[in-house]
RNA sequence: GGAAAGAUGCUCGAGUGGUUGAAGAGGCACGCCUGGAAAGCGUGUAUACCCCUAAAGGGUAUCAGGGGUUCGAAUCCCCUUCUUUCCGCCA
């Protein structure tokens, strides 16, 4: 969530950029500014009459201990009197502060000044292009029958188990998740990110820390026996990491990388967009997050995003980076770039990462903070991106390696799978 | 799952109702000392919010979390969570 310290020094230029998201922040800033006031005034007030209670408590220590008990019975009345009084400026104070942070959880991240104006997907502006689309007969298959084909995934078992959307990898399928995710690691690793292995269930606090909650509960399965949550993403544990801790500067940026299996409900998906891999309720990603120093993010993103260029590059792959739009960007986000790869025989862009900074938006819930140079502390900046998500992956490199004699795997991950040809 | 013990600051650790935001030790930072270092000595060392601010200053809350008793709670009571040990189960 945005700092209560920004929206109230900077209502107007809050209220403007949240139009590029397409968000009217005007009535809600208001109620926010409000709330506030609400919140200082009792605490003022609240704060005032608790040190005089002190005070007085104090003194009927005093009094008692000289043995004037009159005085000491006439100060206890008193204090029981401004109790009442008190009860009911606590319980304006914690409602107007919960209220604050309900209304501050509603208004989505500011996107910063580079972030184009557009309001769909159609108006993300392509920054960067690579790599060549295959040449592939009208015989080219989809992935979904390559892979039957071949043997590599089986959709349909994985139905019988669990449901549409699990599918099960088999053989040479199998083997290539397995190389892809220590591909990306071992990439992850050179490049300086240190590996984590997190939990893949969370708690609710996690789940708030970085703004999978409220707003987005639908989303994540929920253990309901123990309360916990599947994570829908490393991101979820890892820069949970970083939640409730003071970093020093020298530490920064902290860059880790973690696999994990990640798990969406995916309400409200349809249509070819979920055809065999290219949308599944549990699919394997490696992730990146770096925490860093306000004035370095953006180099840090920078950093990211060709990191994970490189990633694209090596399994040549047809590539496009597109810098999103307001309207497209997601709640949380102040810039976002997606890679997409080309599915030559569905003849579509997939996407398989999306690298973006969070600014402070995440940090402010986690209260993940460092120590600048003066000894304050300030929040931090979150980045988080995929580096990257297995199953589109998967099916670009079935589609457009696809030949008479087989299926081939790009030269950088052979020393991964082992074999050269599917 | 059963039983017991426990949770205090960066760390260890004292503290069973009254200047305890919290002794003591360690760590860390700065200063003195030194040719330099070690040792030694001195000083400092939480977070959030509120008031007032130019600066300084003042206030409130926080000893796992929540609630209660009391004029007053780290200290007493209740609930929750977590940790450790033993038993059971188990990759």
């Amino acid at each position: 969530m945005l700092t209560l310290k920004f929206i109230t020094e900077n209502k107007e230029e809050v209220i403007k950029r949240l139009a590029k998201k397409y968000f009217d922040a005007k009535e809600i800033v208001e109620q926010v500014i409000e709330t506030d006031k609400i919140r200082k005034n009792s605490q003022t007030t609240l704060d005032a009459n608790l040190a005089d209670l002190n005070q007085l408590s104090k003194s009927i220590g005093q009094l008692m201990k000289e043995g004037r008990k009159e005085e000491a019975e006439t100060a206890r009345n008193e204090v029981a009197e401004m109790k009442e009084g008190n009860k009911k400026l606590e319980t304006a104070m914690k409602n107007a502060e919960q209220k604050l942070v309900e209304l501050l959880c509603l208004i989505p991240n500011l996107p910063a000044s580079e972030v184009p104006e557009g309001r769909t997907a159609e108006d993300n502006v392509v920054e960067r292009t690579g790599g060549t689309v295959p040449e592939l007969g009208d015989d080219a298959l989809p992935h979904w029958d390559l892979a039957k084909k071949y043997d590599l995934i089986d959709f349909e078992l994985g139905v019988k188990i669990s449901g549409a959307g699990f599918p099960v990898y088999k053989g040479k399928g199998a083997r290539l998740q397995r190389a892809l995710i220590n591909f990306f690691l071992d990439n992850a690793r050179d490049a300086g990110y240190l590996e984590v292995q997190p939990p893949y269930v969370v708690n609710a606090d996690s789940g708030y820390g970085t703004g999978q909650l409220p707003d987005k509960e639908g989303q994540m399965y929920h253990c309901g026996l123990d309360d916990l949550y599947l994570i829908p993403t490393a991101e979820v544990p890892v820069t949970n990491i970083y939640r409730d801790v003071i970093l020093e500067e020298k530490d920064l940026p902290l860059m880790n990388t973690a696999y994990s299996a990640c798990f969406r409900r995916e309400a409200g998906s349809y249509g070819k967009d979920v055809r065999g891999l290219n949308r599944l309720h549990q699919f394997d990603k490696v992730e990146i997050v770096r925490i860093d120093k306000p004035e370095h993010s953006y180099q840090s993103l920078k950093e990211m995003v060709a990191y994970v260029q490189t990633l694209v590059e090596k399994l040549e792959l047809p590539w496009r980076i597109l810098r999103l739009c307001g309207g497209d960007m997601s709640f949380t986000s102040a810039l976002t770039f997606d890679f997409e790869v080309y599915s030559a025989a569905q003849k579509r862009w997939l996407e398989v990462s999306s690298v973006s900074n969070f600014e402070n938006y995440q940090a402010n819930r986690l209260k993940c903070r460092y120590r600048d140079e003066n000894k304050k502390t300030q929040l931090c900046h979150t980045l988080n991106g995929s580096a990257l998500a297995l199953p589109r992956i998967v099916a670009a490199l079935l589609e457009n390696n696809q030949t008479p004699e087989g299926i081939g795997i790009p030269k950088a991950l052979v020393p991964y799978t082992g074999f050269e040809m599917i």
